[in-house]
RNA sequence: GCCCACAUAGCUCAGUCGGUAGAGCGCAUCCUUGGUAAGGAUGAGGUCACCAGUUCAAAUCUGGUUGUGGGCUCCA
């Protein structure tokens, strides 16, 4: 037998026979680092723990407590749970695919008589419990692509055959466990047995290869860790998240519902909401006169031949509300871009003039469809901090800029953490090489300038031009798109804007689609998972709210929280006939950051006695002191 | 829009086998005047989402509609 050399990481080397296996190398540095393994870096390259090594290379092993288990773990498990369910549901079940996803994984079934219901999750689980005790070995197999269509095509497994068909490579992989056999890249753990903590956890449908013309598959979401204590820590998260659902706290904060005589995805703001709102409203007006822009606002329907005109009757009309009157169609703005584009098209422009930067707090509606409505993160009706740049060519970089400035001096102030993706030409789009080249290097070096990691999403564009998004997760993690900066060649060339070059001819300007929030609505939903409901003074609805001890102060309150109304803090009344701690419990659970206690003692010295929500009781302080503490905490955005 | 599930008092939820409904909180009234997370008593409040159907009888079974939740596709 020959002998091969295997570096390891540590930069020892062993010498083994060909054909040794990672486990083999394993075991060689002792039984318990062979026992935590899960599988290995071959040559960099990611292999079974049972992969016969052919020749000398490097040799990393990956363990238990190696980033890379838990994906392998997942997936394997993966496999586990289609061969559960192929053991118990047999022929009637089809199998797709089943990859590990963040938190989890899943597996895609096709099937025409077996419908899936939750109650089947703990036979499915007993099952796969059964199959890893008998702690099969799990084998890679590597069959040419033709015999193995033969293979998945004799068991009836028409989507692996697809698959299959599909791939362009000679030879495909196959993992074997007990009799259960599946299409797979692989690495997977050597044996079922290691397979020990998993739950399913939810079900759904979900299109084959993620295409709403394809059948819909039933997918069958689970969760597997190494050890029942990170499953108990990922369950008591979810727990948690769950805590700061804008929904739940919407709700119980009186911020906002939905009413289904109104209709889905149609927000009613109450008092507190609405005020929360209006306080972000105002202060996106001066953020954005502050940094140049102009208010404008345009009307909320505009003639459908308008519409027309601008590529959404073709491209979107589906998501549009129509109306018609004395014979004339209207279309509900779904955008705001148009009646910008009219203001400016009102006069002759000339390049000094450029940029011109319109912002409108415009609401819009889109008929999003049924299922995707979500709380305040997806609504039919929204308000956009929308504004609209229009600009020399030679002017997109240092706009493009402007704006990735603004996003990350806004998201600073909020104190929240984003992903940032570019979006590069798709194959379905208008407007010359060069344009796009420009528009796409000055998002890219916009991005860079910044020094944020991004994401490159090649052809994610709009048809009409490259694009930033900026995403926000929400408290289960899901990513919601808020910021977003596009380049538009097209509406300037549509509807034909211009302006007088230096030259006195006219010249077709460039048009910056972007927002800095997205929808108030989205956002907003956004930042009450982020602070859980407890928001800082400058954005709470309510700061303060006066409680009386007894019934003796009830006059002395009411002067207080007239003088702080006065003064412009938002502040709140409660001399019920309550005893203080159900006050002072009511104000918390209704998160308002302060709670202003006055007994005899505070009405005879003309003072109040703060409570901060985290519990802290202030010193006695005069109301005039207050204010001021206030008014400096709020305009720090504190 | 598609798949699965769900819809009971203002809120959170119970309601077994088909026999027309319960709790806690909240609300109202009264008692209590109490110094930092729930004082006590009494009372009001429900076309069981909506529309059909099966049945002597439907919150309960069936179908449809609307809405909601988790996904898929799509998107701020």
């Amino acid at each position: 037998m020959d002998l091969i050399k295997i570096e390891l990481p540590d930069g020892s080397i062993k010498e083994v026979e060909s054909g040794a296996t990672p486990y083999d190398v394993a075991l060689t540095i002792g039984e318990g680092l062979a026992r935590q393994s899960i599988a290995a870096y071959s040559d960099g390259e990611l292999v079974d723990l049972n992969t016969p090594l052919k020749s000398s290379g490097t040799l990393s092993l990956i363990t238990q407590n190696s980033p890379e288990a838990l994906e392998i773990v997942r997936h394997s498990s993966a496999h586990l749970m289609a061969q559960a369910v192929k053991d118990l549901y047999g022929d009637a079940v089809q199998v797709t695919i089943g990859p590990a996803i963040k938190d989890g994984f899943y597996y895609d079934f096709y099937s025409e008589t077996k419908k899936f219901v939750p109650e089947d999750f703990p036979v499915i689980e007993a099952k796969m419990t059964e199959l890893a005790k008998a702690d099969q070995a799990v084998l890679r197999e590597e069959i040419s692509r033709g015999d193995a269509i033969e293979l998945f095509r004799g068991m009836g497994e028409d989507y692996k055959v697809e698959l299959i068909e599909d791939l362009d490579a000679e030879t495909v992989s196959l993992y074997r466990q007990g009799d259960f056999v599946d299409l797979c890249r692989g690495p997977h753990v050597p044996r079922t047995g290691m397979l020990k903590v998993f739950k399913l956890t939810s079900l759904a449908g979900a299109y084959w290869r993620g295409d709403e013309k394809n059948a819909m598959l039933q997918r069958i979401y689970a969760t597997a860790f190494l050890n029942k204590k990170d499953l108990k820590v990922h369950l008591n998260r979810l727990e948690e998240a769950r805590k700061r659902d804008h929904r739940k706290l919407g709700k119980e904060l009186d911020l906002f519902s939905f009413s289904e005589e109104a209709g889905g995805g149609l927000v009613l703001w109450h008092p507190k909401g609405a005020m929360l709102r209006s306080i972000i409203e105002d202060f996106e007006r001066k953020e954005h006169l502050k940094r140049g822009y102009e208010l404008v606002v345009g009307p909320q329907i505009l003639k459908t031949d308008l519409w027309k005109m601008s590529g959404h009757y073709d491209n979107y009309r589906e998501n549009m509300y129509f109306t018609e009157v004395d014979e004339q169609g209207y279309g509900i703005k779904p955008m705001n871009c148009l009646a910008h584009m009219l203001i400016y098209k009102s006069k002759p422009r000339s390049y000094r003039n450029l940029p011109v930067r319109y912002f409108e707090l415009g609401t819009v509606y889109r008929h999003e469809k049924s299922g995707v409505l979500h709380g305040l993160l997806r609504v039919r009706g929204f308000t956009q901090d929308d504004a609209h740049i229009i600009c020399r060519p030679d002017q997109i970089d240092a706009e493009v800029k402007g704006v990735m400035n603004f996003v990350q001096d806004v998201a600073g102030i909020f104190g929240f953490e984003y992903v940032m993706e570019l979006s590069t030409r798709p194959e379905k789009s208008i407007g010359s090489d060069a344009d796009w080249d420009q528009a796409t290097n000055a998002l890219r070096s916009a991005l860079e300038d910044s020094g944020l990691p991004y994401e490159l999403n090649e052809g994610d564009g709009a048809f009409y031009g490259p694009k930033i998004d900026v995403k926000l997760k929400d408290a289960l993690d899901r990513e919601w798109q808020c910021a977003t900066i596009q380049c538009d060649f097209t509406l300037p060339e549509r509807f034909d804007l211009t302006y007088v070059g230096t030259d006195g001819e006219k010249h077709r300007p460039v048009m910056l689609h972007r927002v800095v929030l997205g929808s108030i609505e989205r956002f907003i939903g956004v930042l009450i998972e982020h602070y859980a409901g407890s928001f800082p003074l400058w954005l709470s609805p309510v700061q303060a709210v006066v409680l009386n001890v007894t019934d003796s102060q009830a006059a002395y309150a009411q002067q207080v929280f007239e003088q702080l109304r006065e003064a412009g803090v938002r502040v709140e009344l409660d001399i019920r006939n309550e005893k203080l701690g159900f006050k002072i419990r009511e104000a918390q659970v209704s998160k308002i950051p302060y709670m202003l206690v006055i007994g005899d003692r505070e009405m005879e010295n003309q003072t109040i006695a703060p409570r901060y929500r985290n519990g802290k009781n202030m010193d006695a302080m005069t109301v005039s002191d207050f204010i001021s503490m206030v008014q400096t905490e709020a305009s720090a955005y504190k």
